[in-house]
DNA sequence: CCATTTAAATGCAATTTGCATATAGTGTCA
DNA sequence: TGACACTATATGCAAATTGCATTTAAATGG
């Protein structure tokens, strides 16, 4: 039969992916395939690794981590990645709005009780009951 | 003088406004415009009037809101959005999310002492300091 | 020599975003 | 009445971002 459409599961923004990173460098140096395989173990799916290593670089042009090559191993030369203070700002920042978030969908979700009036509670139905949607 | 490059603030990512707004229609049935104004009183900036109608109409595609016409009131028709059963079930999934998220992030911060091998923190450096970055 | 593993990066179509603008109903005030 | 303002929703389009496949390259093993 027709498969029901599925809500979609929620996506980890690429802000969550930095985020994740600089916590992996807080007290460290780590180069990107390493990174992609602690991320792995940490269950955290969703990030093929040229999306790993462009968000790297992108992180490093905008300051939150810097890096130099490591050329004192066998195999291929590893780029080092470690924090900056921007990053480690942005990292505290990020875990405030993730809080402050956290904080709103809670006001928000408690907030009919408050209001009393406004628009009535999915009950009553006095609208024009046009099987909206339809009309694109 | 040159301005010096700040570190980027954090971005609302498109989940997250997708979050308020089932947390907002969670006992309740709005429309776009007062959704906004709900947003914009909670602080939740970044959001302009284009987005946040596009975003609600994405969300009743992909089934997590529906949504009638409501022409019982002056002024040009609203759309009155409420939540659906999936809508529901994203928003807890999305909660659950940010919370392992969170949970992650201090694992990560706190994971250099567990392992005590691996690269070194950054002060030691025998690596082959190279000033990496400019060799785009 | 060739396949595999480690390591990083690029090309490009498809999607998503931000911002400006469009459309439309209603009230107001000169 | 007709120019505005306010409410309400939607669209157009350039710019940015993403996912996926592919490329480059060093070293190792058979």
């Amino acid at each position: 039969m027709a498969p029901k459409k599925e809500a979609p599961q929620p996506k980890m923004s690429n802000d969550m992916l930095t985020a994740n990173l600089l916590a992996l460098l807080k007290n460290w140096s780590g180069y990107g395939y390493e990174l992609a395989k602690k991320l792995e173990d940490a269950g955290y799916g969703g990030c093929n690794s040229g999306t790993l290593y462009r968000t790297l670089r992108q992180m490093e042009k905008s300051g939150l981590i810097s890096s130099l090559w490591d050329t004192s191993t066998d195999g291929p030369a590893r780029r080092i990645y470690s924090l900056t203070a921007p990053g480690s700002m942005f990292l505290s920042n990020w875990m405030a709005v993730m809080d402050m978030h956290k904080r709103t969908l809670e006001n928000f979700m408690t907030l009919a009780e408050q209001v009393g009036d406004a628009v009535s509670p999915p009950s009553s139905s006095r609208k024009t009951q046009k099987d909206a949607g339809s009309d694109d």
